[in-house]
DNA sequence: TCGCGATCCCAACATAGGTTGTAACGCCGC
DNA sequence: GCGGCGTTACAACCTATGTTGGGATCGCGA
């Protein structure tokens, strides 16, 4: 379903909203107003700070971003991976605080924009403020899953879901890309399924002996064997919306 | 900070709505045409259903409905309340099927609409869509609290963070209702905040002796000491986000 | 009036996962 | 080469939570 010739040089932001919509020229122009200011960030780099008013919105050019929750204890919830295409503190702006983190998990590009230019892109090109409250949506139900996650799966089970969850975003992004290689800590996960890092090294462990993964090499988990790990864990990957925007829809919101 | 009249007339929406900006006299009356077609459900009406195809969009005018999630298991994950003023399966609507099902949790009065009249207000006025925008970036926050709660609170904590939570939300609608009372059952307690009937049950029993809470009366539970109840989760309302648009972003907006 | 389903309570037992502690390995700056 | 830091491995023990099973209460429809 998603095909069509791509352009490597289009950015990520345009190859994310065109799996919803064909973007026109007008309206890939404007794209890239908001792309104009990129820098590159450190692995670890702060981006947003939680509980400090909001600074600039940015989108991701390249590099993976974590978004997550201090809490009192001084535990840490990480909320979701940010990859290439997504925005950082788009919606957040609207807030007077940020109620949450945002900081760089590998090496990144961002591009920075301040409000007038993403309010003068909302104002010239509707479509594109539809299009980003459907990536909004989409977002949003990858958050829900791994909710879902966290209150009905057992550790096992939540971390064969997160790899494979991760494996399939990066390998639509990227389908030529082998081996399967995700750039994530025991640590990071931890934080994210809610569970110690000496339990994530025992499940590891446990996929490892069970031949679904492996991570001798370097850095980094390398999933050997995906179907497996769907199996493990009963991967259903409607939340994913890997469709673009019904007919019906589109005649609707286009019109 | 939200001490101005408030005309008991006016629809939850706009209410809801006008936390966010001082909506005009044109931006009332889309909104009216969006609650036109009001339906009464009884308490457990489906209203969304899981893996079909999203019918049509609705606002809920009163009640309070569920939005959860079915998992392969037969476990259920809730994934929050919705109170009125909110809508249902608006953003759903931009994807095929519906990853989540939505029904009532007590007795409700919904007002159903269709995509072209949501479309048609959009285009109308743009300074709705971004106040729309604002709310599901605010619901969207009480999701990843819940996730934290999950992640990095115990039962104790976690049953008191949520009591807190609807109780605030409740009363910020109605500041004057007393006696606090929660219309949800143990069972949907469970299925919440990821823990087993009996669990709850056990906790909910340790709050009662503690003094923080009271459920002999009628069904439903009675929030006794709401501080006391603040203290056990060490509550942030931070992320309720509680505020308007600080006036810097009004204008970008608006310009 | 009876019975039935939903809700809630309670106790005994089982286990997933947390906590603490130790150790090995690779990477990087000095 | 050394030392420090981040990451991972693994074992012993502990506790929060799940599971099972029994029973009480209440509202409501037949």
């Amino acid at each position: 379903m998603n095909d069509r010739p791509k352009d490597a040089q289009t950015s990520a932001l345009a190859r994310k909203l065109s799996q919803y919509f064909d973007p026109e020229i007008e309206d890939l122009r404007h794209l890239a107003a908001l792309e104009a200011d990129a820098r590159v960030l450190p692995a670890g780099a702060e981006i947003v700070k939680q509980n400090a008013p909001y600074g600039e919105s940015a989108v991701i050019l390249e590099g993976w971003c974590l978004r997550y929750k201090l809490l009192p204890g001084g535990d840490r919830q990480v909320i979701n991976f940010l990859l290439p295409g997504t925005f950082v503190g788009l919606h957040g702006a609207l807030f007077e605080t940020a109620d949450h983190g945002v900081s760089a998990l590998t090496r990144c590009r961002l591009a920075f924009f301040d409000q007038q230019t993403i309010a003068q892109v909302f104002r010239a090109r509707p479509r594109l403020a539809v299009a980003i409250s459907w990536d909004h949506a989409r977002e949003e139900a990858l958050i829900i899953e791994r909710l879902a996650s966290l209150g009905r799966r057992d550790a096992y089970e939540r971390l064969a879901h997160l790899l494979v969850e991760l494996a399939l975003r990066i390998s639509w992004r990227q389908p030529a890309q082998r081996p399967l290689l995700l750039p994530i800590t025991q640590a990071v996960i931890a934080d994210t399924l809610g569970l110690s890092l000496v339990h994530v090294s025992r499940t590891i462990q446990r996929l490892r002996e069970e031949g679904l993964i492996e991570n001798s090499a370097q850095r980094g988990i390398l999933l050997r064997d995906l179907d497996g790990l769907k199996a493990v864990c009963g991967y259903d990957e409607t939340y994913l919306h890997r469709t673009r925007l019904p007919e019906k829809m589109r005649k609707v919101f286009e019109g």
